[in-house]
DNA sequence: TCACACTTACTGACTTGTCAGTAAGTAGCC
DNA sequence: GGCTACTTACTGACAAGTCAGTAAGTGTGA
């Protein structure tokens, strides 16, 4: 008898891999739940293990989340050539690409949105981290408009150039919302795109300082 | 012994009133938590009374999100003089004072903002709702802007239209999310108004046929 | 052999919702 | 006015479930 000898268990994963697969399956359910109403428990099922499985490799639920988080800002920039965020000019075909890109990717779109929104209740874990996202978004865009103005010379203030950062991811974010809702109705690439120009425009002093083919 | 015949007691409210405060109590509950997140026995704790109490009134949570939600449109519009959404240029107007005034209402923004988030999580039953907003805030913007457009002389198609609009209700609400999270680094009324601004002026074909005082 | 991945079993805290009981208020009637 | 019959607002106890987290044990592969 050298047949099933006991229960099925669970393939024995090595650490490493089994952690980037818990992850995996951690970003899919607080995207599509949110973190707190998305369950250990279902998180586990998904790796086919148990919910103390998880917390063995990560000890709380909170600390999953880092991870998710970690993780999703390096799936983020995976498609980047050189894995750095561009500047100028560069930087708005690639926020527009982006969008694109986005639109087929529904799940990493409602992971962002979720867990963005829920950030702003009363001591959310992930509150610090949304601030300092967006903080570094701004920065870089604000510096990307103030570069393109200094090549097409025209004088852009650092705080409008900032404002005008706020907006652009503002937008961006506020499409995204109205697109998971109804992807039919929003043409979120299209609208983006749009979007992201008319402010270019307005901030740069008219549509002919505009870098060309976003 | 006329003392103290049995436990203090909630004093006995007519029901109106009382839904009335526990709908409001729901409102700073769920806005500041989530739906999720937020319990009955919070809610009913701020009235006074019991969770058992607060499902005597409502009969599920379901039931009283409803109110909450029918509730907070009643207080979105109380401010406007003829209980009715302006339309054409008066209706940018309105948007802007409209954040000028959230600047002040922070309680409000967070619950717009989490709820709407938490709207797009799977099955949730503020979905439809918010779809449904959306929709109508879509539609009325584009009318609005259509007539600025006929009323200018400029030609603008419907989709272009629609288009703008999804990107100013965007950007309101992408801001907000930004200011919620750092006050004192965003200018939401300031940003709001000048991203409608570059918006506007874009669908328009530039900004010589903007409406004037926004 | 032994570290490690994991399960089983459990705890304690909370969740929404149900239900019976009770006090307070109200309407009808004498 | 005062008594009765009824409704309504609410409590407290409980059911039934979910949750994260802990502790101890077990099979497995190097």
């Amino acid at each position: 008898m050298t047949n099933a000898p006991h229960p099925v268990r669970a393939r024995r994963v090595p650490r490493a891999e089994r952690r980037e697969e818990i992850v995996a399956a951690a970003a899919r359910v607080f995207g599509s739940k949110g973190y707190r109403a998305g369950s250990l428990a279902e998180v586990a099922e998904q790796v086919g293990i148990t919910h103390a499985g998880v917390l063995h490799h990560f000890g709380s639920k909170d600390k999953l989340l880092w991870e998710v988080l970690d993780y999703r800002d390096r799936v983020d920039v995976e498609h980047l050539e050189g894995q750095h965020i561009p500047g100028g000019a560069d930087l708005f075909r690639h926020l527009v690409r982006t969008a694109r890109l986005n639109a087929d990717r529904r799940g990493i779109v409602q992971a962002y949105t979720v867990l963005t929104g829920e950030a702003v209740t009363d001591g959310h874990p992930a509150a610090e981290r949304a601030r300092r996202r967006f903080e570094v978004l701004r920065g870089d865009i604000s510096a990307a408009i103030l570069a393109i103005a200094a090549d097409q010379d025209v004088e852009v203030t650092r705080a409008d150039a900032d404002q005008a950062a706020s907006a652009v991811i503002g937008v961006m974010d506020g499409l995204q919302t109205q697109w998971l809702l109804e992807p039919d109705v929003v043409d979120l690439p299209a609208a983006t795109r749009s979007a992201i120009l008319a402010i270019l425009a307005t901030v740069l002093g008219g549509p002919d300082h505009l870098p060309g083919d976003l």
